[in-house]
DNA sequence: ACAAAAGTGTTGGGTTTACACCCATGG
DNA sequence: CCATGGGTGTAAACCCAACACTTTTGT
């Protein structure tokens, strides 16, 4: 679970209770039920164990199965990432914190491994997808959105490019409204949103692109 | 597993002798031991069953795992995507044939959708990684390579531009050979190889690329 | 009026596709 | 010497990052 905030990503770790690993920090998650999918279990867990409903995506990113990654008898993990928006913050428990993900703690596990994972997946989706619509509220500005994809990527982004990257797109809609300057004056920010509440992969072909149509 | 093959990609599949799904076509594969992770397993039931031993690559893809995927017992699947070369033709058993991916014969399970989202993937990293060394002999002309591009790809690419491409990637290397010409005649093609021998992300940024670097 | 913040125009560089053209060989 | 297939040169289009400039507000 990753979420962007104060200009820096951030992940929700659990601090464990018990052995193995007692009082490191690992994932949420837990077993799998006989009566759902991967998917249906990981937004159950987090759910019930974290009361995080409002996922804005959810993803898998990839298998652990090495037989020593945890002591113990045989585990299979599925890996997911998971995104919230930067304006949502949840009640979560008190032995759950968010943790931003250069200077993690302690983690139980393979469990920093898996979130490098994760982080990486999200970068290069940024690029080629709409998924900023899982990071970002529902509305925002582009100043607000330039901070989260900066955030994300790890690096400082244009407003003026991400705004033009995301128009050509056609993933960025202008809502007409305005916010209030800020204390200081200023122009006061248009507020925009995005096209499509769902991934879309907006940029299909980097290169080897399909024949062009013939007219 | 995916092959180049006659200008058409090819799944190898394998022809169930029982219920349920009897007679109908499945991916090949089978059960994970407890002392093998998903990779080891999958190349090991490859070997075994299939008598194939020379990936040139293997990816995970997904996990299926909705509960009636499978009458019977609960089964989650980690699907798949395993590449071989063009110029390799394994010994297989009867009972296995590759079959062009349009026009799948009928298959088992949820077997033709893990197929598509392979072909899918192998498409998206054709476009920013060198996985055509995956399905490439180890030497080859353009031609042959432009072959395998337009079958993996469903459309025509052109061996001028592709050749570019894959240069300025520096994934291409000229071996300084060339092959004697065809029996028409023409000129006498170059002989080339790819540089990595592994995966490699070529083109990792489309768009909103990290700032350049002040000199 | 001035500073601050948001948004627009413009330029230059780099890639890519498409296509015309040149090269080497067998018949 | 001509047909055939391989390879190179080049032009037009496109896209993007960078940056200067304009717009709109608060004090």
């Amino acid at each position: 679970m990753l979420r962007a905030q104060d200009g820096v990503l951030h992940v929700l770790l659990w601090q464990r209770a018990r052995e193995p690993h007692r009082n490191r920090w690992s994932l949420p998650g837990g077993r799998l039920r006989d009566d759902e999918d991967v998917e249906t279990s990981i937004r159950r867990q987090l759910a019930e164990k974290v009361d995080v409903h409002k996922l804005s995506h959810v993803e898998q990113l990839s298998v652990f199965s090495e037989p020593a990654r945890v002591p113990g008898r045989r585990t299979v993990a599925t890996a997911f990432l998971g995104l919230v928006p930067a304006d949502v913050d949840p009640e979560i428990p008190d032995d759950t914190a968010w943790h931003p993900l250069d200077g993690l703690p302690d983690t139980a596990f393979d469990h920093e491994r898996i979130t490098r994972a994760a982080r990486d997946r999200l970068r290069a989706k940024l690029s080629y997808t709409n998924i900023g619509f899982a990071l970002a509220p529902a509305e925002f500005t582009i100043s607000e959105l330039r901070r989260i994809y900066s955030a994300a990527l790890g690096y400082e982004v244009a407003a003026t490019n991400l705004q033009r990257v995301l128009t050509r797109r056609g993933a960025l809609l202008p809502t007409g409204r305005t916010l209030p300057a800020g204390p200081a004056g200023g122009r006061p920010p248009a507020l925009f949103r995005f096209t499509q509440p769902d991934l879309e992969i907006t940029d299909p072909f980097a290169v080897l692109r399909p024949p062009a149509e013939r007219t």
